[in-house]
DNA sequence: TGAATTCTACTAGTATGGAAGTATACCAGT
DNA sequence: ACTGGTATACTTCCATACTAGTAGAATTCA
């Protein structure tokens, strides 16, 4: 039987996978906090449907790292693992350096017309608009380098790395600095406009660390969202 | 209730978790095919299981990008995409090619040894051993080189990455030429040895972009176990 | 008073029945 | 022969009932 009282107004798709999305949301937009306790029953209740697609929706976020399901237990929200997130930032870095690489042969003035642009728009959000705005231009930033770069694929990758990194972003609206990374963004974009290989590398490099640079002040405001903290404190763990 | 005929000699986890690993290594080791269906209720009663243990499963490897389920429908192994294969060899190469450069600096006399070890099992299997043994090795060097490089965590996601590309390997027992491969393992360890970064990165580079030899033939051969081919045709789709 | 134990109220996991949707074989009408 | 409608045999998806296992409160006993 459908659900008495649709979830959406538009109920496009399986329910288990309308409540997947919304819980989703909810998790990276920080409506649900990390360590926070869900219940099959209850969400099913609030929804309006019965606990199996809950039950399937949440297989699948805790297959994204969102959720952790411990049997018998209970369900929470997954804490972000400050070790994993300094990982998948090397590989980000790793992957966004060879993207320059790529593209500083073959970026045309279109391509630099465009990004200025989107610098633009984003400095007006960085003073006016919410963290998660500043968060999808980010985003479409670095897709089209990604694009220009001639691997609009890899985007899709990265961002799924991203997730737990804008975890950390959405919650943290007072630490978050966008003006800086906006800096940084021009920086980018002036390097490869002199067609400047090296620099472009520099530039994007000091870029994706400006998260290892502002993490330990996130965790220390909010620590017990994280977990594998150590891994600040010493930083080297050979004896 | 539990299964009348447990699912394994050893039920460990639930059973949802045991299907879930099973169809996962039928699918990895090739004996279940890309473009093959898979019913809930088939697999459930092979098994002798309930319908929904089963269908979690589903959704898992749906997750992983092993299996496609269509609504109403049916539920289908995934055929590899050529497209993503291409851009996760990518981004491996670039996540490597950074961990040789951290590695340079800070390999040990140590390490080499065991990577010399290492590569001559490798030579071993390559003649007498299976294919899915000779991947356990080459997981082994590539997890042993991020390790050394002080990112060990990396293997994890490279890992995951590869599970396309292994089944690849794993189906094509004939074309797969595992003697080339150690040459280049052992091209990686000289010049690390040497502790030449540039001859390391050509080295690393070269290894990778073996699969860029190897995928067409590996396609023409296996034409309906793939999907997205096109990309090998036309290498570039701008007018 | 304190410690071990049982009981109870939860949890996730499984089994089963049926609802909604899809593809295909079949048949009627042109 | 060919097109269009229909019945049927599937499929995944959802709802419900029940099982098994966990955590903590209440109880019992020393």
């Amino acid at each position: 039987m459908r659900p008495l009282i649709p979830i959406s107004d538009t109920p496009e798709g399986a329910v288990s996978l309308q409540v997947c999305a919304r819980i989703r949301d909810q998790i990276i937009r920080g409506s649900l906090v990390p360590a926070q306790r869900l219940s099959e029953t209850e969400v099913a209740s609030s929804f309006d449907v019965s606990r199996q697609p809950v039950r399937e929706a949440f297989i699948r976020l805790a297959a994204e790292g969102l959720l952790e399901i411990r049997p018998q237990r209970g369900t929470y929200v997954r804490r972000i693992s400050v070790a994993s997130a300094l990982t998948t930032r090397l590989i980000r870095e790793a992957v966004e350096v060879e993207l320059i690489r790529m593209l500083v042969p073959r970026i045309t003035a279109a391509d630099i017309e465009s990004l200025r642009q989107q610098i633009a728009q984003q400095e007006d959000v960085a003073t006016k608009g919410s963290p998660a705005d500043f968060i999808l231009l980010d985003e479409a930033f670095h897709r089209h380098l990604a694009e220009a770069a001639g691997a609009p694929d890899v985007s899709d990758y990265l961002e799924a790395l991203n997730v737990q990194m804008n975890r950390v972003r959405n919650m943290t609206v007072r630490e978050f600095a966008p003006d800086i990374l906006v800096a940084q963004h021009r920086a980018i974009v002036d390097a490869l406009e002199a067609g400047d290989a090296k620099a472009a590398e520099t530039a994007i490099r000091r870029h994706l660390r400006q998260f290892n640079i502002d993490l330990p002040t996130i965790v220390a405001s909010y620590p017990d969202y994280f977990k594998d903290t150590d891994v600040l404190t010493s930083h080297d763990t050979t004896p």
